[in-house]
DNA sequence: GCAAAAATGGAGTTGACAATCCAGAAAATG
DNA sequence: CATTTTCTGGATTGTCAACTCCATTTTTGC
């Protein structure tokens, strides 16, 4: 469903997938929508395990630009292939899929948290002016990463994802108190 | 198939709300394939002409939060629902349709140059630093708008979307000379 | 005006896909 | 061990959507 989209993955090529029989699946999930909610909760899932290592110790520029480079990186391995996991499904769902469309904002709502849990700490530590907004700069940098990501996608460029991330970078890094460096 | 999506928008949607018969459609467009690039096409289109008042001018610091203002307000009246059309069409039809995923791309380089153009004119008046890159900052600009956008349909709130627009406007005004305001 | 070409309406065909059904196998329960 | 429940395979059904066909109308070129 990353790779083909919802609506270009029928019930019989996740069968074919998993190699089980319709009633298996139709056992498990009452009907397709069922099984997109589920692909939802999982990919969302998905996305939050991989980056957890980096993503729940995002409290010092350094350990912010790790995790940069680290995007980058990985859409570049995938030659820019394929957007974000959660953005896919958020931009196809969205509007189709009410109850697909709140574990969305869930699923981002627990990825902001985590980038403002570090954001919060370095403004408490010193590092960052008081001035600084955690949750505001979290949103900043989740929707440049997610336009990034989008736009390099249909470029098939890792530019628009560096520019775009660099600038959210530089944001965070006009609130940096002055004499804590880090 | 910007409110149901591209899937979810049957041939015969398409007939029944243009009036014509089947015959007409498919005497003008040789299949649906061919239906969505025109699609692709007029929205790119009907997206850069709406703009065209403000994004033609966007060479200054006002103008420029002029053109923020109003496409957060545009969202509110929206009440957040759907996305960009263009976004929206990219995040579909990116790995499905090289064809459309071209035209996707070569609309995004035209705005992403409307922005340019105002950034470029506002560093050759002395508004903006030498070391200001138009590219890149119209560039995160663009990502901002179209990951503000998507966090803002998924979440129904314009909060991040006004939070992206900020940060981008913040970081173009770091780029600002000293001397001249505006 | 008239023939050729383009445009149109609408029924019809085909294929795909979501969802069902039932018969049989395995597991759980007592 | 018997019986009830859960699970599984695979064929089937019904619907819907993309696309085709052909008869008829309108437009174009001379």
């Amino acid at each position: 469903m990353f790779e083909r989209g919802v609506a270009g993955t029928s019930v019989e090529d996740v069968q074919r997938a998993a190699k089980v029989s319709a009633s298996q699946l139709y056992h498990y999930f009452k009907e397709k929508r069922e099984l997109v909610l589920a692909v939802v909760d999982h990919q969302v899932a998905s996305v939050l395990e991989a980056q957890q290592p980096l993503l729940s110790r995002l409290d010092s520029f350094e350990a912010l630009q790790t995790w940069c480079d680290a995007i980058v990186a990985l859409q570049d391995e995938r030659q820019c292939r394929g957007g974000c996991p959660i953005g896919s499904l958020a931009s196809e769902l969205s509007e189709l899929e009410p109850e697909a469309r709140t574990g969305l904002a869930a699923g981002y709502m627990r990825w902001e948290q985590s980038i403002r849990a570090g954001l919060r700490a370095m403004r408490d530590r010193g590092a960052l002016t008081p001035a600084a907004d955690p949750e505001r700069l979290a949103l900043g940098m989740l929707a440049a990463l997610q336009g990034g990501l989008l736009l390099t996608q249909v470029r098939r460029d890792t530019g628009p994802l560096r520019a775009a991330l660099d600038m959210a970078m530089g944001h965070i890094h006009s609130f940096a108190a002055s004499g804590e460096p880090g």
